[in-house]
DNA sequence: TCTGGCACTCTTGTGGCGAGAGTGCCAGAC
DNA sequence: GTCTGGCACTCTCGCCACAAGAGTGCCAGA
């Protein structure tokens, strides 16, 4: 059954004090801050109420009150109002990421560091997905016989590179040809569709093609073979020893310990990119047991049609969702234009 | 004024209990362990004397003695045995590392893991510095009219990338062009021999040469100009929360902001390649105030001639040097014999 | 020169106690 | 019926005192 009215405002009041101090909260304390003008006496009532439908929890009989997972879920979907970042702060995260190096590294590094630092919070920032970005140019370069450099350049100065054995009387110019010929067959697609177009072409190479057009397919299929592990940018974890929840250490080396995950991590990110928008989870609903006391909120960027990579912030539960959800947005805005305009 | 034998047997058997226990030694466990047959009131007065000269500490009145960074120095120094690795273990960190991914970065990454998990410290590895690795082959690839992207393949199949903004009447063919040229005038000079000989053909260029080696000698230059940040892999955070001495939080907020001023990092290990030799700093030597509790064992890694990059474990003072060493050693040389074999 | 003995210091753990915060429930007011 | 003031109850937290334990420094004697 939905809330009433009066049972929202408690908990919405409740959730935004815990969000503040870090405290439980007591019904005295709301009861002065909801503006509904009831007494303690009747803000208990409702409490009790909150308690029972799991919106609420009490570390013990007297301590107030603290917000659950499911709380701050139906907060985030229906109360939250996100606050729009001021201008000063825009124009500080623009220079800020203006200043990075030249490479896609650093810059995405830059992003890493401005994020941890205008959220006191651990940031993620996800390399560009090799899949869903656009070939560009391929380039073959013989190291000594048998050892050749496949290099890939993707949408938005993307480098991929892999060394790949090849059969040793390959020559220098066989490779040219075989850029040539990839480059001509391959030229604006993803990733990915390429990844399929090659299955199908191999094929028929099987057949139809001679010798050259067969070398070059295999060894672009080799090139693109495993996914190399996407690179992962993590920054701020100094932050967490500020918070009041990490005060246990325990606490602290679970933290760690998922920041360690690379996969988590991942597909934390990942769901931003599927959905296409900001994506908040929160504890249980990561099904990861050891992310029970944590929350995430994680964006995408990328032109418009299509994301390549995103970028997020890990802390408790208890995070300012409305400000930090507006500053990931217009990080991954700007950052969007930095790579849009490297081609 | 050197130590007494007696004194430098008390002070090692203080090192090593402590090493194995963090928990500060008394006269009476001395007296026990160091096999002098001497009396721990005995044994009393040498930890005194010990203590004025400063090679021991005491946290309070009656809590037994702890080695201070100068007795650590000592022990390293002078009394330590390094412990070589078990054939068990050094097969188990060869397989792992060779089940690594075929780009650079997924060994340095694996590497960076295997170091923590064997070291239960925090561990670090660093990229090779492109300063010292020799130039394979370099390559333009124009994206567009005014956008180039240049390519640089070094030693070991290090790949570095750079995108450049030029006069847009440039054609690939320059390109080609500025790429053989530099590819004869530079092979299999190191970077930073490059960067030394490209000042000279500079300046010479501007008199002599034709408008085309102009060109590519300013696009070397630019290609080549700000050593964009070098990649540091740290893993083995998590590690730390088990250690005694980082119960305290705020000690762990030290060691993690440590971790994240890469500049102080790469200090730390550049000292081993300056030297080519295995190097250990610990607390102050770091001249790093925020370093005084902690240590760092740090290795080179790359051929005979010269080093390319570090790899190390940083972690309390007390750290178990004798056995980490030896780890450290193996893997870089294992590191280093993959690199080689890619070219 | 070494050792046993002894007084002294400091930490650590435990239990008791009071203050404070918050709750649940009830009887009465509106 | 709904709200409220009052009250008893519970639990945490900080404080204090106290005892046990570990370790020291020093001294007198072997």
């Amino acid at each position: 059954m939905p809330l009433l009215e009066r049972e929202r405002q408690v908990l919405t009041t409740i959730v935004e004090s815990y969000i503040a101090d870090a405290a439980p909260v007591g019904s005295r304390t709301v009861a002065k801050k909801s503006g509904l003008n009831l007494s303690p006496a009747s803000i208990r009532n409702i409490m009790a109420d909150l308690t029972e439908q799991g919106y609420l929890e009490q570390p013990h009989a007297s301590a107030g009150r603290i917000p659950s997972a499911r709380a701050f879920r139906l907060y985030i979907n229906e109360v939250m109002r996100l606050r729009p970042l001021a201008e000063s702060q825009k124009n500080r995260i623009a220079t800020l990421l203006g200043a990075a190096g030249p490479e896609l590294g650093d810059i995405l590094r830059q992003v890493s560091r401005i994020l941890s630092g205008h959220s006191l919070q651990v940031s993620l920032v996800i390399a560009p997905r090799h899949a869903d970005a656009r070939w560009k140019r391929i380039e073959f370069t013989l190291i000594k016989p048998g050892l050749v450099m496949a290099i890939l350049i993707l949408q938005g100065g993307m480098v991929l590179d892999r060394l790949l054995e090849t059969s040793p009387d390959i020559t220098a110019d066989d490779l040219v040809a075989s850029a040539n010929y990839l480059n001509h067959l391959f030229g604006e697609m993803t990733v990915s569709e390429v990844r399929a177009k090659l299955l199908a072409e191999l094929r028929k190479a099987e057949s139809q093609f001679g010798e050259l057009y067969r070398r070059a397919l295999t060894l672009a299929a080799e090139a693109f073979a495993p996914e190399s592990t996407r690179e992962l940018f993590v920054d701020g974890t100094a932050n967490i020893v500020n918070q009041p929840e990490f005060s246990d250490v325990g606490r602290m080396g679970e933290l760690l310990r998922v920041l360690e995950n690379r996969t988590k991590l991942l597909e934390l990110l990942d769901k931003s990119m599927d959905e296409f928008k900001t994506v908040f989870i929160l504890g249980e609903e990561s099904q990861l047991e050891s992310f029970r006391d944590f929350g995430s909120i994680s964006t995408p960027y990328g032109p418009g049609d299509h994301p390549l990579g995103a970028l997020g912030v890990i802390g408790p539960v208890r995070m300012d969702y409305a400000r930090l959800a507006p500053v990931l947005n217009y990080t991954a805005r700007v950052l969007t234009k930095m790579l849009d305009r490297r081609f």
